[in-house]
DNA sequence: AATCGTTCCAACCGCCGGAGC
DNA sequence: AGCTCCGGCGGTTGGAACGAT
């Protein structure tokens, strides 16, 4: 996949060097200003190769290998939910990245979903408009904590459900008990700041098939 | 062993929304 | 209000890897 470009900025495969020069950069001066990356990190680089390449690769908490069964599982059911909106269901499975999540419903799942006691002729089901279901700010409760990681450590335990199992699409607000996200949150929390439940209410929410 | 077809996934591209001026 | 810049997102591409013949 080696390109080249008429301004000479290089396109393509990133070799262990570049990455080695990203990772310096990024560790030495943080996430964000990816306009200066290049020149900080003396790469020769547009700055989305720079970002991307950060983030669907070099960033420490990435997971890579194959999908297990329930984050397959996860990525069927948010996508019915969120349709295809990679990134909002990326940040709920740790460690896996957008491209990730789009790459393996290009490849895997969307095929599993199409064959499932389809005639041929029938229309696939990625085609079939979905009803997507946009966050919205809605009350967090002081059980904060217990969403996020927690909750997806507890998503194949029994357990009753919470206080803020509620739909995403209700026109709900932020209370005084709600805490911005801190230091010590995973990083793919970020973007479900606006969009809070709790994971195993998912499955309520969802049409049944 | 060689060729061809398919799969997988890293990377690019174009677009969009927000912020700043 | 309009423009520019930037970060971020989803769709798409292309080449390496793999499997079948």
């Amino acid at each position: 996949m080696q390109k080249g470009s008429l301004y000479g900025v290089r396109k393509g495969a990133w070799t262990e060097e570049e990455d080695a020069l990203l990772r310096g950069c990024v560790q030495r001066y943080g996430e964000g200003e990816w306009h200066r990356v290049p020149q900080r990190a003396g790469l020769n680089r547009c700055r989305k190769s720079c970002r991307l390449r950060w983030l669907n690769y070099l960033k420490p908490y990435i997971k890579r290998g194959k999908f297990q069964d329930d984050e397959v599982d996860m990525i069927i059911r948010l996508h019915k939910l969120l349709g295809n909106r990679w990134s909002l269901i990326a940040g709920r499975l740790p460690g896996r990245t957008a491209n990730d999540v789009k790459n393996y419903w290009n490849t895997n799942v969307r095929k599993v979903i199409t064959c499932q006691g389809k005639p041929e002729n029938e229309k696939p089901q990625d085609l079939v408009k979905v009803e997507v279901i946009k966050p919205c700010p809605w009350i967090i409760s002081k059980n904060f904590s217990s969403l996020g990681v927690e909750s997806h450590r507890e998503l194949n335990e029994s357990r009753e459900p919470c206080v803020h199992d509620a739909p995403p699409n209700r026109n709900l607000q932020i209370d005084n008990d709600f805490e911005p996200r801190s230091e010590t949150m995973e990083p793919w929390l970020d973007c479900w700041s606006g969009l809070s439940f709790d994971a195993e209410s998912i499955w309520d929410w969802l049409p049944e098939n």
